[in-house]
DNA sequence: GCAGGTTCGAATCCTGCCGTTCCGACCAAA
DNA sequence: TTTGGTCGGAACGGCAGGATTCGAACCTGC
């Protein structure tokens, strides 16, 4: 993916060739992430920002790269980054947990 | 989701009862995941082990809880066998179950 | 050894996610 | 004022991800 330029405001179509995205799946997107909000003017023509950029490029990479549904990469980008990693590990555990009080109520008998 | 009796071999319908997922779908996901293959005796009957049922398991958090596409999840699954540290831990976790199920056997006869 | 439930693969069907296409109208720079 | 980008809304489409159905084979308890 290209650098992004440092100016301010990005219409549809230049973030459409920053991001590797069709405009249309763009507006598409828009419906779907409410954190996705460019700025709004004139005949409600979007103007979108840096963040605005970075925050696609995240979308598609979540969606194109890491196989992730829509909804996935919603729940995903909406905060609770930080559980993740270990979560496999952690549901093992807590497996594990369950059949060893298997066995100690079987032991009790 | 229920604790994995300490038996060796279950039946598709077991592991659908255990995993909250229809017969039907773990044929199809065996269709997709590689990695998920029961041992198949007389007249192509599946026989699911331990580990198989947590990998179904883990699938199954990855499609519906984490939101991927099975598409991710494959790629997911197949990425951190190798990449992923705590494949140690789980390893000695694995290896505890079995003594574990060792012991349940002698405390059954 | 029989009845009733389970499982088999393959084929077909279905739903909804994820865009895609079309539209007439609007906008912005040259 | 022309040319090309952009607008929202609705209709449309492909296909992933199952769901259902089928007859036959299989297993288990009695």
């Amino acid at each position: 993916l290209p650098p992004i330029p440092g100016k301010r405001y990005f219409t549809i179509g230049e973030v459409s060739d920053l991001c590797l995205v069709k405009p249309h799946v763009l507006r598409y997107w828009e419906q779907e992430f409410p954190q996705l909000t460019p700025v709004k003017r004139r005949g409600n023509r979007r103007y979108y920002q840096h963040q605005d950029v970075l925050m696609i490029r995240q979308i598609r990479s979540l969606l194109y790269e890491q196989g992730y549904t829509i909804g996935g990469a919603r729940q995903r980008m909406s905060g609770d980054t930080a559980k993740d990693e270990s979560s496999q590990t952690r549901q093992v555990i807590r497996q594990m947990l369950g059949e060893l009080e298997e066995v100690l109520k079987l032991l009790k008998r």
